[in-house]
Parts: structure tokens; C-alpha cells; sequence
DNA sequence: CTGAAAGCGCTTACAG
DNA sequence: CTGAAAGCGCTTACAG
């Protein structure tokens, strides 16, 4: 930046002026910069801009996993919405482990990022204290269960089960099973199985059809049905805590030669790409990731403005799909 | 840091040798040092420390899309590989388009990332002039035919698809068609195709059965079968140039009430999860995603070492994975 | 094994 | 509209 001070016969700062903020410098003066950077190639060094104004238009996000098409919507979203505003993104993969994720958030920090996205709201205590601590804006994604660090967006994932499980009473299924992920700490999903033991208490079915897989993939689907018609053959319908074990069900159901929606209804989470396109079509909860990382993004920007924005808890709801995999009723 | 110094007693240099070169400093000191630092719940300021030892521990990765198994795999490779070291992961996304990722290369070199990875091999000239001038290990992957910036990793995609092609016709397939993604200016899909190719002539097969759609997803795989089948009602096989395509055409078969492999056969690209799962499994290439992301890590870090460790160039090969979509011949 | 000085490349007030 | 000075929080030689 010196040299290009010199280049143009002006100090450095009018050099960083003609750069951040253009208005306050002459036309001509500007013009001499640009062409000087321009010859010399100068590429501005945000590090040293950082530390001088303690801003980094950086954002932390911290992710379980990242095979998972919600988390990538929402990164995706978080993204493009940074992006716009000339931030960019530090990325983490924690494996859905809470020390990973304790570690990710002081590697972070160590960055000095304007914010910090998180995946779901329960973390390792060491994680909030440093949190709040430090200078940064802090988004908790994908629970709107509290105590938050300090924002939130999400939806309610007990809402969305209970919608989704009314769905398929209403259908006419009476011997509905549940496909759950419980891993431990993810109380996203303990809300989804409450919500779905809600619709069968209402209409008075029987609610411990319920198989525990450690697996949120085709496999775990596949499993947790085979586990279901262990305890239940005359199982009717299925409901999975996530789109992927759905699609590892109606696989099976193919592989059986049994017709769905006829021999079995199935119903999944989440809304993946490829719950449109599977045969017949999986009726599943559309929750919006793409919309909560671009939420996310607004909340962080906003607090950089100064003052918060609105409201730092943003609810942005879920849509239920209805598609060929459960039968007209 | 100053604090931390005052607290222990110490001048602030040796703070930050307590932290760095925990071995040159004495044992009693490095212990005070900590206790200092633990009771003020001191996070070390990386971007002072950058400015000052002009050594950033980022690495920004620039992929065209975040919704494809491939580049996840690569993108979690060298998170992963990198975390390890202390590393730092500064991702973008450029969506397929030259500019996009021109304007991310520009934006992260102001960062002064220790390493850049791109994908593929073609950039816009400016890339690799900027790239070039700047002080910066770079890494193109996922595709094997230079010139290169810097370093690279990949594998054939010609020699690939190739081994695939004349798999399906030792099959006994005889009217073989291919699922092309030809997105400008991305070679590797023109590699693959002008493997597939050689294959057909080869076998004296008919090579003219082509069906170029603009869509990598599952309706490629979908609309590329229904003009294959306008063109050839005897289509016996079809190859796509992705895996989501060739699901796109299982499913697309299994509306039709097509039993594969008997009326059809089909073969993907990419080995991705779900190609295991799908029934009756997916024959494709397995291509290391994974693997890429985890040597353009080694690349990046052998080079901060000094020197470069080994060939600058990587070739990780292929795997053919044969599955029940291909009958036995 | 420890420290005083200079500097990394910017930005932030403060003047003019 | 433009500039001289100080400082952001570290690390890098260089001494001792």
C-alpha cells in the first residue's frame, strides 16, 4: 500500500480512503489509485485491515456434517447472503461431536470473526462462557428451544413432527412406526419423536412402535424397518426422523416387491432433492435450511450495523409435503 | 496478550513462546504463563499473528457447488487433513462460473491464505495470473491435464470412463447410451465423454448415441433417457456422466415398470453414497473424492515446510464398482 | 532461558 | 478533501 501511495503522490491513508470510502476522496485523486494499484497488482491485505479495525467480515460456521442436504442448504444460504457483503466464510466439521465442537469454536475465535454460526443449541458449557465472553455476534441454527448464546433462527421440529404424524393418522394408518435417531444431545430429534407420539396418542394408536438407530442414512432406515416388522407385522406406515433413512425404507420396500403407498406408507424429514424425485415421491417436512442460513447471515449482519435488527429469535416454520409415498386416505 | 505477560510476570515474548516453542522456555515460567492466561481466558489473536509472521494457517477451497457428493468428499479431505495441523478451512462457492470464481480467488488472496485449492483446471487468465504473482501454494483438483498453476491432484477422467465403457460392453450391451453434462469450458466431463467413446468404437458399437442435457441432477438423467429412447427404442444400456443422473434414470425406469438390468442397463460416475443403497446398486466409478481433498492438504502443507515434498502433480486413479445395474454378460 | 526494539500493513481519530 | 502520528497484537531477529 506504500508503494502505491508513492505511485500515486498521495499518503497511504488517502490510499485506504480511496478504497473504503471513495466519497470523501477527489475524482482525480481516486483515478491516480486505482491506476497505481492497478500496475502494481496491489491486492489489499485484510489481515493487516483487521487488526487495525477489529473487523473481519469473516464468519465462523460450525456444522456437524456436511454430508447432510439441510446443513448444506443452510451453509449455502449463510453463504450467499455473506458473500453479497464481501464476508467470508471459515468453515468447521465437528462429526457431531460436542469436544469438536468446543474446539472449533476457540480455533475460531482465535480469528476474531464478526460471527459465529452454530448448528442446533445444545453445547459443550466451555462453549457458551467463551461465547458470551467474546466480541461476537453468535447464531444458534435449527432448534428454538433456549437458553441461547444469543440469536437464534429455526423451526419447531415438535411441530413439524406432529403436523407430519396428524398427516398420516388422517390418512387412515393405524399401525404407524417410527424410525428415530437418538443420538445423544440432539434434542432436535427427541422433539420430532415427541411430536409424532402426540399425533398417535390423539387419535388413540399405539405409540411405542418406535425403533432407535444409530444411523441417519439409507442404512438406518432400512434397519429400523426391519426392526419395526420385528415387533409389528402388520406395520402400515413409517415415519423417519430424516429424508435419508425414508428413502433407505422405500428402498427396501422395492427390493421386498412391496407397493407404497399400498403395503406400507412412508413419510420422511426434511425435504431433500431427492424425496421430489424417488418413486412415487416421499411426503416429508420442508424446513426451510437454505432460508435459515440466509436468516442467520441477516441477524449477524445486522448486529454489525450496530443495535440489533428486529428480533434475534426468528421462527421460519416448516411445510408438509404431500406426495405419492402415503396413500390418498 | 500484554495482560497475560504482566500477570505472569514476564515480558509478552515469552508469552508467545510459552505458546509457540513451549521447549525454549522453562518449565516454571511456561507454567505461570498458562495460569495467567487461564484466569484471563486469553484467546491468542491469530490475525496479529498473521500480520506479523505473514504465515496465515487458512486455506481457502473454491468449489463450483456444494451440492455434489464429489466435491464434499475433497472439501471434507482437507478439512479434515488440515484441522489437524491447525489449519483453517476459508471456503467458496462460485457456482460453476468463471467470474464468480475469479472475484473469490481475488477476495481470498486478501486474506493471505497459506494455500488455495481450486477445481478443475480451467480458471479465467486472470486466476492464474494473479495466483502466479501471489505467495501462495495452489492446488487444482479433480482434474489431470495441465498447465497447471502450481500443483495438482486428480485422476483420468478419459481413462475412467474408458474402464467403464468397455465394461458395459463386455456385458453384451449393444446399444449403448451416454448422459453428457457438457457445461462449458469443464473438460472433465469432455474427458469422460471421449473415453466413453473410444470405448464404443472399439467395439464397433455405435458411438452416436448422445444425449447432451444441462443438468448434473436426477431430470438430466430423466430427460436424457427419454431422448435417448426417441432416438434408439433398442437402447439396451445407458452411461451417465454423474451418479445422480444415472439414479435419475434408475427411478425413472422404475416408474416405467423397467426391470434393470434386463431391459436396461446403467452405469453412473462418482461412486456416491446412495449408489450402494439403490436398488439393484449402481455399477459406476469410484473416484476418491475424499482422497483428492486429503493430498491437496499434504501439497499445501509439505510447501509450508519449504521446499516442495515430492511430484507437485498427484494421480489417485480410479476404481470400477461393479453393481447390480449391469447384467452378468 | 529471557527481553527491548522494530515492524507486519493497515485504520482510527485528530488536525488542517 | 488530504496528511502525520499512533496503534491494532502479535513475531522476528538480535542481544545478553
Amino acid at each position: 500500500m506504500a508503494d502505491v501511495a508513492r505511485r500515486a503522490g498521495v499518503s497511504s491513508m488517502t490510499v485506504s480512503r480511496s478504497f473504503k470510502t471513495p466519497d470523501l476522496v477527489s475524482a482525480a485523486v481516486r483515478e491516480r489509485v486505482a491506476e497505481a494499484a492497478r500496475q502494481l497488482g496491489y491486492v489489499p491485505n485484510l489481515v493487516a485491515g483487521n487488526l487495525a479495525s477489529s473487523r473481519s467480515r469473516m464468519v465462523g460456521a460450525v456444522v456437524p456434517t456436511l454430508a447432510n442436504s439441510n446443513f448444506l442448504g443452510t451453509l449455502k444460504g449463510l453463504s450467499d447472503r455473506l458473500r453479497q457483503e464481501g464476508y467470508q466464510l471459515l468453515l468447521t466439521e465437528t462429526g457431531y461431536d460436542r469436544r469438536e465442537e468446543a474446539a472449533a469454536v476457540a480455533a475460531l475465535l482465535g480469528r476474531r470473526p464478526d460471527g459465529i454460526v452454530l448448528t442446533g443449541a445444545e453445547h459443550d458449557p466451555a462453549v457458551a462462557r467463551t461465547l458470551r465472553g467474546a466480541q461476537v455476534a453468535v447464531v444458534e441454527t435449527w432448534d428454538l428451544r433456549g437458553p441461547f448464546i444469543d440469536m437464534a433462527v429455526g423451526f419447531s421440529h415438535r411441530a413439524a413432527a406432529l403436523a407430519l404424524g396428524r398427516l398420516v393418522v388422517s390418512r387412515g394408518y393405524r399401525r404407524i412406526g417410527y424410525v428415530d435417531f437418538p443420538h445423544p444431545q440432539l434434542r432436535r430429534f427427541r422433539a420430532r419423536r415427541s411430536g409424532m407420539r402426540k399425533a398417535l396418542d390423539e387419535a388413540g394408536l399405539d405409540p411405542s412402535l418406535v425403533a432407535a438407530v444409530g444411523d441417519e442414512g439409507y442404512a438406518g432406515g432400512r434397519s429400523g424397518l426391519e426392526a419395526l416388522l420385528a415387533r409389528a407385522p402388520d406395520l402400515d406406515a413409517v415415519v423417519c426422523a430424516t429424508d435419508v433413512q425414508a428413502i433407505g425404507v422405500l428402498f427396501e420396500c422395492a427390493r421386498r416387491g412391496w407397493p407404497v403407498p399400498e403395503r406400507l406408507g412412508v413419510a420422511g424429514f426434511g425435504d431433500f432433492e431427492i424425496a421430489a424425485e424417488v418413486p412415487p415421491g416421499l411426503t416429508t417436512v420442508r424446513t426451510n435450511g437454505r432460508g435459515i442460513g440466509i436468516a442467520a447471515a441477516e441477524l449477524i449482519l445486522g448486529r454489525q450495523e450496530g443495535g440489533r435488527t428486529g428480533t434475534p429469535i426468528v421462527d421460519l416454520g416448516f411445510e408438509i409435503v404431500l406426495r405419492g409415498s402415503l396413500r390418498d386416505g
